[in-house]
RNA sequence: CGGGGUGUAGCGCAGCCUGGUAGCGCAUCUGCUUUGGGAGCAGAGGGCCGGCGGUUCGAAUCCGUCCACCCCGACCA
């Protein structure tokens, strides 16, 4: 992509309603707009991180034994009338009514909608475990959004629902995504510790919170310094193994939000307790046949007998991760993308566009570069040097790739590793060699 | 939902107290000079001063009311 004919405003100002880094670099690097409170519209860049994210979360999903549906936003409450949450679920669930007053809502989450399709068409064990996923936006609305993306009221969330005839094949399905969870965290550079959490509106007895670290978090967590040590891809697991003893081995390292931590039950040593803040990513919950049972979703058993189906819902809060991201991974001069969600790989940044060399240079690199895959956004703007460097630092992709009067009449041109700030002079082959294949 | 605050150009702000018909920086457009970390000069465009109502000869400014947004707290898959 060319930035002379790319929709990125980035700003240098930054507006006064953004308190925090995330909320301020989204802004400034052009990312977002907000429409209304907690309510964005997502710009060009924005949007292209945000599919990268949701990728990733496909993907794991996927590889978990997910199936994707897609669900709708709006939803009769009827449903929920039948499982008993529309009276219970209070402000948060956002109210409409049709043109003939039908009460509808802009679904807050989607227990009901799921269990209502599995219910229609199964009715056999030998149709489980299944577990139905969907990407979807969700509304709820909060009393006070807050943080940009990370408390919209409107938000992309990845909410999948599993099926199970009893109890250990739940448990089972629990242990599917708490794996899947870990390794869709670390796939965007984050470490996202599990904790044990409460279960809230949505009922259960088993619930785990996936939390990053971050100092601006919401909220305060504990946690056994090993866990600094744990790297999940590494462990290659298989997803369709006993995940029991792995799953156990994550949980025997202490780690826990505010509300479960108490330092005088708490089995670490002082010394050994790391206290920061964290953001909530994730959230998995097993609850039984809470819904089956209110709802009428039953299978028949190899035993012949009617029973609820055991059910939990996992949730991945897509458009939050973007502001837990940078909240992660920024500096004083702006985001720092990991490169699997970045928006692009390489920032290409010509310092002298009337420079025939360096523009040569450049688009040489911008064609071999975008045809070999690697995506490039190639600053072709005639600005000062300034402005550009301070732009690509800003919007933060992995890699800049500097061409100046300067180095290229050596022969060179300037990669600079963005995160370590790191920068070595490479011939344009050198480049392509370095990111191609 | 309690408490506090803010609405003036795309962004950041001044003007309001003491009423006289809107200004600064950045951004945008034109021209020239510049060009390795947010340039300089000259010129230009862009505002129902959040909405409605009131007071007044006259309201961004005073009064009333509504709305929107932000912050702290409570709440929160």
């Amino acid at each position: 992509m060319r930035l002379t004919n790319y929709f990125l405003p980035t700003l240098r100002d930054t507006p006064k309603e953004a308190q925090i880094v995330s909320h301020r670099y989204m802004l400034r690097a052009g990312m977002v707009q907000q429409a209304s409170a907690g309510i964005y519209s997502w710009l060009p860049m924005g949007y292209r991180v945000l599919r990268k994210i949701e990728k990733i979360v496909r993907e794991e999903q996927d590889a978990a034994g997910a199936q994707e549906v897609l669900m709708p936003t709006i939803q009769s409450a009827d449903l929920w009338r039948e499982s008993g949450r529309y009276d219970g679920y209070g402000k948060e669930m956002l109210r409409i009514q049709d043109r003939h007053d039908r009460d509808m809502l802009f679904g807050p989450t989607n227990e009901e909608q799921v269990t209502d399709i599995f219910r229609t068409h199964l009715k056999s064990y030998r149709a489980l475990p299944l577990m139905l996923y969907h990407i979807q936006w969700k509304f709820r609305d909060e009393v006070r959004p807050r943080f940009g993306v990370m408390r919209g009221r409107e938000f992309l969330m990845k909410d999948n629902y599993s099926f199970d005839l009893d109890h250990a094949s739940a448990v089972k399905s629990y242990n599917k995504m708490f794996v899947a969870y870990l390794k869709t965290y670390a796939r965007m550079g984050l470490k996202a510790i599990p904790m044990a959490a409460d279960s809230g509106p949505i009922g259960g007895d088993m619930s785990h919170e996936f939390i990053i670290l971050a100092e601006t978090g919401e909220s305060e967590v504990y946690y056994h310094k090993d866990w600094l040590d744990v790297d999940v891809l590494s462990q290659d697991i298989d997803i369709d193994g006993d995940l029991q003893p792995i799953v156990d081995s994550f949980l025997s390292r202490y780690a826990a939000t505010d509300e479960k931590h108490d330092p005088s039950t708490c089995p670490v040593p002082e010394a050994d307790l790391i206290t920061t803040r964290g953001i909530e990513v994730g959230h998995i919950f097993y609850f039984g046949t809470k819904y089956s049972e209110a709802m009428g979703a039953r299978v028949t058993g190899p035993d012949g007998k009617e029973s609820p189906v055991h059910m939990g819902s996992y949730g991945v809060g897509v458009s939050r991760l973007v502001g837990g991201i940078i909240e992660a991974s920024h500096d004083d001069r702006g985001i720092i993308w990991p490169e699997s969600v970045a928006p692009f790989h390489i920032g290409l940044v010509n310092v002298k566009i009337d420079d025939a060399t360096c523009t040569d240079v450049c688009e040489d690199l911008y064609r071999k570069l975008n045809g070999a895959g690697v995506e490039t956004l190639y600053d072709d703007r005639n600005e000062r040097t300034g402005s550009k460097l301070a732009d690509m630092d800003l919007i933060g992709l992995p890699w800049q790739v500097v061409v100046g009067p300067r180095s290229v009449k050596n022969g060179v041109v300037e990669v600079k590793n963005r995160r370590t700030g790191e920068t070595e002079e490479l011939t344009p082959e050198a480049v392509i060699n370095r990111f191609v294949g």
